[in-house]
DNA sequence: CCGCATCCTACAAGATACTG
DNA sequence: CAGTATCTTGTAGGATGCGG
């Protein structure tokens, strides 16, 4: 687990301390995804960093694990209500991020608010 | 420069990024601070890396660095508006991490709003 | 006092191969 | 399919010594 007892703000950072956390908990929103399918969407990430970071964000209550008894087997991941609730963080961090840099790429794929805009590319998304 | 162009929720983690970065902005809220002063007040930093995560703040803009001409030399550090700005994110951190680990530090030090706490120790700090 | 240069270590992450 | 095990690599960060 991530370290606890310490500053909140640096409770976040541990929590979303990896390199891939974001993009998991990003990738996640729309729904609970598989295993495979959630490498192949984010596309670099190893399997060996994939699985470990989902341990850790497991364990820190942001995704839940659940296993479907068949054959072939069946893992989906999911956010947890924790999970969602970061991304009011995220939110902040987003329109921050758009304010210091406002000519990141028109859209990026993986963003949750982004995503939305490719096929509604006419309203005001923010706010 | 931190790497911008991307996803905006990946600019922040990229600027916000090192270990110390949101621990030397915390420091430098209250008001600017010489470079041994600071260096002081977190502790724990090496030389090197703080310099090192100073210059990168400040190529992203988000302090700046002014030096006096004097001797023996002083240089003090203090945050932008744009370093100022990054706060309305912790806020969210802070509030975020409070929910999800209730159990952090009575009061840590280091925060801009536990700081204020220690003599103002009735009020409610937060909303 | 401030901070750069150099060297070194520790750990996160990548690559690859194998298993229930 | 969804992992583990093992090995290798890259890089952030630490320690120390010198210089303006």
């Amino acid at each position: 687990m991530t370290e606890k007892g310490i500053c909140p703000i640096q409770t976040v950072f541990g929590i979303l301390g990896g390199k891939w956390k974001h993009r998991i908990l990003l990738e996640l929103h729309p729904g609970p995804m598989r295993y495979n399918q959630l490498a192949a969407s984010i596309g670099t990430i190893s399997y060996k960093v994939l699985t470990q970071q989902l341990r850790e964000l497991e364990e820190d209550g942001l995704v839940c694990r659940k296993v479907y008894p068949e054959v072939p087997p069946r893992v989906e991941y999911a956010l947890t209500e924790m999970g969602e609730s970061i991304f009011v963080v995220f939110r902040e961090m987003r329109r921050w991020g758009l304010e210091c840099d406002p000519v990141h790429e028109p859209v990026c794929s993986h963003c949750w608010k982004c995503r939305g805009r490719e096929e509604n590319a006419s309203g005001s998304a923010d706010a």
